[in-house]
DNA sequence: CCGCTAATCATACGCTTGTATAGTTTCTCG
DNA sequence: CGAGAAACTATACAAGCGTATGATTAGCGG
């Protein structure tokens, strides 16, 4: 009747808190912060539920623990996509690519994002997190468009690039959003097309989605 | 030393259902959806716990209402402040404009946003208030760009009107989020400005802010 | 091969949760 | 004006929560 007891297999250290991060992250992407019971996130894991307080002094631990977690792999994986060479068209539009299409743009992404927010606003820890890597990502995003600029020709000044950036991380964000929120309500790379054309439009040059 | 027994105070059953759902409203978009519990509400409201099984069946059944609630009056407030009359390149402007400062973009709203938005996934009944409101906005927001379009001797296709509603849309969506999440990284009428000429641009049209 | 340490498991504890129920007050109407 | 219904309060209850604590097993140096 009950259930067996669960065999021992002893691993590294640095796994168990990977599989622990994980499955805080996919109990919170797919039911929302309160899936994510310590109960849950150790059967999900795999493991007993002690190991949780064993690997983190205390849940609210891990749960930032997973949040740094995704937000580095997230921003990782962005960078890794940037060809190092190319020119700045070139990469520009590859961020758009990259920032419109999974897995940065996902309903797991989203339901990630929504899930943090509230702790990221009590949390001063996770506050900072977020303001750093948003920021970071912005500048980057920056760079891009004054080198794309001044490559065709049209210099911008430093207030303008400024807006320029903001304008252009909010049609990102805004796109990132709505195919998130409703994935099936848009064609495959349509979002990736309009981000295209509307980042265009606003800095007055023509990027082009690269062929698949 | 115990608490003395609240008082006993009768009222119109839409004012206690209205003060049910302010307070989970407030409660939530403070400290997200965690923070809402039924004797949380209660008190929020200045009630006893057992006024929220007497006026809703179960405590979803409140945060569906509190859902309806704030989506209906955020679109009634945006359609209430379009002018009537006026040009089309006016309602547009003045659309954008509403979208992109209180009560509308609001560290408030985009966290009850964040909070109502993993029930919008598993309730089909949220999700289709949520999708049926976000069409409708669109579809505002698509007539307009249609008709300023026009005006100035520009029509546009089918397709084309969708795809730049999605685009401005996009724009809109990615400056209230950004704005709301972080709220001192923008001067005051910054975001309106930048959604202003970012739409203009869009669109091949001259949009400007009204003086206030 | 034994015993020790650390990893892992199971379970207990106090607290909070949503819901159900019993008790109290106010209002209405015959 | 006095019962009875309805609004309202308070409290009880089972379930689930995060945390704490022992019991059990695996690896490793003597």
């Amino acid at each position: 009747m009950s259930a067996p007891r669960r065999s021992f297999t002893r691993d590294d250290p640095e796994t168990r808190r990977a599989a622990l991060i994980a499955a805080v992250l996919d109990l919170m992407a797919e039911d929302g912060p309160q899936a994510a019971t310590v109960r849950a996130i150790a059967d999900a894991a795999g493991l007993s539920q002690g190991m949780i307080r064993h690997y983190f002094s205390t849940k609210e631990e891990l749960i930032n623990a997973a949040y740094q977690a995704h937000m580095e792999a997230q921003l990782t994986a962005t960078r890794a996509s940037l060809p190092a060479c190319g020119t700045a068209m070139a990469r520009l539009a590859r961020i758009i690519t990259v920032s419109l299409t999974p897995p940065v743009s996902d309903p797991r992404t989203l339901s990630l994002w929504a899930a943090f927010i509230h702790m990221i606003r009590r949390d001063p820890a996770m506050r900072a997190t977020h303001e750093r890597n948003y920021l970071r990502f912005r500048d980057l995003l920056e760079s891009l468009i004054v080198a794309a600029c001044a490559d065709s020709g049209r210099p911008v000044s430093k207030v303008e690039a400024r807006r320029l950036a903001i304008a252009c991380n909010a049609v990102l964000d805004g796109l990132w959003l709505e195919g998130g929120a409703l994935p099936e309500a848009f064609a495959p790379r349509e979002l990736e097309q309009i981000g295209m054309t509307s980042v265009s439009a606003i800095l007055g040059l023509t990027l082009e989605c690269e062929a698949t």
